[in-house]
DNA sequence: TTGTAAGGACATGTATACAAATGGAAGCTA
DNA sequence: TAGCTTCCATTTGTATACATGTCCTTACAA
């Protein structure tokens, strides 16, 4: 093997998870995947190890690993938090972004407003919002709020896309946010990325519900 | 082994670097904490792969593992970053806790300023950020803080201890923080906790620099 | 029928041996 | 001496065998 096994397996099984093929409550059994991946149960044990810290995977019986559940009200928990930590990194940016890091911002808003295909204006928001992210100036938190949307791709996975009533919202959000970054005002630019952060999430809630009630 | 070696040998590391026996750069080497520990190096490796995620750890030269090492400047992050989380969990706080809450946490501060002892008004001190921490329910934010906070052991380690002045003017932040839950001002919560747990990390960042510039 | 205890299947936990990789040191050359 | 190459020591990575623990099944008795 080139690179490390272990990685490799993470990443797979986090790519599984992300595309939805490995469902919350599906088994995740060392012996099935190390014949899966053609190794040893080794490091296919590390890399569910790394899958449980990630809040991917959790103990069901026997102590066996299966792909996380939640139960609404733990989405709904770690939809607030992420928000408010993209809140607290948007109200840094605030005060510490470069000018030219604003031009930049409002340069992706404008792209943003140019485009109606839904897979390219994904790809710009999510430019948008790592601008945000580096301009606030501090990499823990930034760390932080990924690991935390790296713990809602299982909810995401069902192809879920924004609608096109949702697309034409989160154009008028950001470009608020905007606004306010560029006004540098931090408290507005909290109270907007929440709002903003909790409507597209509100979303995806609001899909999830109705398929599993 | 009754429990689980690889658990009990997390927990053991931490203790050692929180105890400031195990200093940052020091090298954690498998084969060496296995005979240490009486055990083999599979239970270590998956202690070390822990505190690895944890920030405590890191990988040096030929990726072995050292006691994680941090710059002055990764450290005010992380201290930024400690704070703003808490100060979030202190907005929510202020508008969620109930009266009983909101009673317990002023009882808490009267105990503390009746407490002249620092080691017994460090556990007071731990207390009322409990209390603040149960209170905005989000166990997620909750959990974001307590692992923040881990990883801050390896700096507190050195017997430190806030001073009789900062204690003093500890105990008037308490005091305007809890009049903010109070009265249910988020934004003042926010912003009092905020600059309360940034003095705090500026008497150990002061500490600290005196010791190693 | 229900409660309980023994047995067994299944999955993870641990030990050990061997493979691989990484940095550095020794030695060679220009 | 500077720079390059080769080799080797050290440490982690992986494979495999065996140990342990937990739940479920089943048999038996009240």
């Amino acid at each position: 093997m080139i690179i490390r096994a272990a990685e490799n397996i993470f990443e797979s099984l986090i790519d599984e998870i992300m595309a939805g093929r490995m469902v919350p409550g599906e088994p995740l059994v060392e012996q099935t995947l190390a014949a899966q991946f053609g190794v040893s149960r080794t490091p296919v044990r590390e890399a569910l190890h790394r899958l449980e810290q990630a809040r991917l995977a959790e103990r069901g019986a026997r102590r066996a690993y299966v792909v996380r559940r939640m139960a609404p009200e733990d989405l709904a928990e770690l939809f607030e938090a992420t928000g408010e930590v993209e809140s607290t990194l948007a109200a840094l940016a605030a005060n510490r972004m470069s000018e030219i890091e604003r031009r930049r911002l409002t340069a992706v808003l404008d792209e943003g407003d140019a485009c109606d295909d839904p897979t390219a204006y994904s790809e710009i928001n999510s430019r948008f919002h790592e601008i945000i992210k580096s301009g606030a100036r501090n990499s823990i938190l930034a760390a932080t709020l990924d690991e935390l949307n790296l713990r809602t791709v299982a909810w995401r996975a069902a192809n879920f896309r924004e609608d096109s009533r949702r697309l034409a919202s989160s154009r008028v959000e950001h470009r608020s946010i905007t606004q306010a970054i560029v006004a540098q005002d931090a408290d507005a630019t909290r109270r907007l990325m929440c709002s903003h952060v909790a409507s597209s999430y509100m979303v995806l809630a609001d899909i999830l519900s109705r398929r599993a009630p």
